[in-house]
DNA sequence: TTTTGTGCAAACAATTTGCATGAGA
DNA sequence: TCTCATGCAAATTGTTTGCACAAAA
């Protein structure tokens, strides 16, 4: 299920760093960069272990740090207490929509975002690097059976 | 040095809920609503301690909470680990300029950001409650002595 | 005097680290 | 073989909770 490509660019980053190509490093990266997105740590093991694989928790991070390194997978913090992972994309900025009931994760896109930020940001001294854009609020199916949220965006 | 304003509005938030109104309390309330911003709980006690007063950490936890439920003051996380509290202000949507090498915040707004966010999220069957948006760089004073910053934002 | 808070220490959850052993190059 | 990874458990960090004692209403 490994899609050559990305699985190939892991093993060429290891090779380049002169790092170990394990077992464990495949499989996490393999699981990691075919997902639809949005893993914890937790949901990392969880799937290893529903495949069989009961590597360790600390591996698993370590693992995912790589990844990051790599390029390949990006890390983020939607303020859950703990971190999510998800593959690397090449659309340039994509931000996200967390529905407060469900907690789905939806994703939308608007260069305008990025002209604005460029131009405040300026206007004070400040060159932007990156940014993030996080919204919350509620999705279309979970819309009209409204149900607590748990940590705020704001 | 308490703006009896704001003070006076934490009180009343008090008395409304029949909660005691402490010393630690309006010490704790005085101190945030009158902060330039951005403390993070370790900040606090560590104003705390300065001014002589030795509250326990749960007690300062236990009043950001309640700061937090008045309104009066706001959550933030800002992907470093730990959380970060501010004086609400009226101003609807401000967003952050973190500089990567000082950390340094600088805010800014800009309305069409939020238009931007209620059109996209609808055409996406999502209804927006909050959002933040939290761009990383470097500041003015910053620039041209770059070192390395720590966590990433993407 | 009854309720709720405070301080301390223990409990927690996510993540990191140290170290003996085991697998890649 | 030599280096680096793995797995486990212990350590850390930020935050929460339980409980005996103390202060507000």
């Amino acid at each position: 299920m490994a899609d050559a490509d990305v699985g190939d660019r892991f093993r060429a980053f290891l090779r380049e760093r002169n790092l170990p190509i394990t077992s464990q490093r495949l499989v996490i990266a393999d699981l990691l960069l075919n997902a639809p997105g949005h893993l914890s740590a937790e949901d990392v093991t969880a799937q290893l272990g529903e495949k069989g694989h009961k590597f360790g928790l600390a591996t698993v991070y370590r693992t995912l740090d790589l990844l990051v390194a790599s390029g390949l997978v990006v890390e983020r913090d939607f303020g859950e207490g703990f971190r999510r992972y998800e593959p690397a994309r090449e659309v340039p900025h994509h931000y996200h929509l967390t529905c407060t009931v469900c907690g789905s994760v939806t994703e939308f896109f608007d260069e305008r975002v990025e002209d604005i930020i460029r131009i405040s940001a300026r206007a004070r001294g400040f060159v932007p690097a990156k940014h993030r854009l996080l919204v919350q609020g509620t999705c279309r199916t979970c819309r009209g059976a409204p149900h607590g949220s748990t940590r705020s965006v704001s």
